[in-house]
DNA sequence: CTCTTGACCCGAA
DNA sequence: CTTCGGGCCAAGA
């Protein structure tokens, strides 16, 4: 698999959470066949055209969390438009895969 | 070639 | 529940 499908397959992946639910980038790159790189799931979603209309906010980590850090810009953005999808975080900025989780 | 750097993950304590 | 350490793998220096 070249790395430029690799970024396709994530993008189109991605593209098909729908409104209102989140995937960890562990789930991605599981359903992709290729479980240990769910850190390159993130990598592709950094590389994805302005364009694409890929809704990259839905993807957190396994954790439950947004992957940036708590002060930096991207993760008040990517906060904000999850919120205004209806999601709910708790106390310490946790989403709940059982309520929110995104399953196929 | 080696070394470092991550939008990550999981088991152990 | 939380923290810590080790593992992972592609890209760039």
């Amino acid at each position: 698999m070249t790395s430029g499908s690799w970024n396709e397959s994530v993008w189109q992946m991605v593209a098909r959470i729908p409104h209102g639910r989140v995937a960890s980038y562990g789930q991605i790159a599981h359903m992709l066949g290729a479980p240990r790189k769910a850190r390159h799931v993130g990598y592709a979603l950094a590389a994805a055209p302005e364009g694409r209309d890929i809704p990259w906010q839905r993807v957190i980590n396994g954790r439950g969390m947004i992957s940036f850090p708590s002060d930096s810009h991207q993760h008040r953005l990517q906060k904000a438009m999850l919120l205004e999808e209806g999601l709910q975080f708790d106390a310490k900025g946790r989403i709940d895969f059982r309520l929110f989780g995104w399953q196929p």
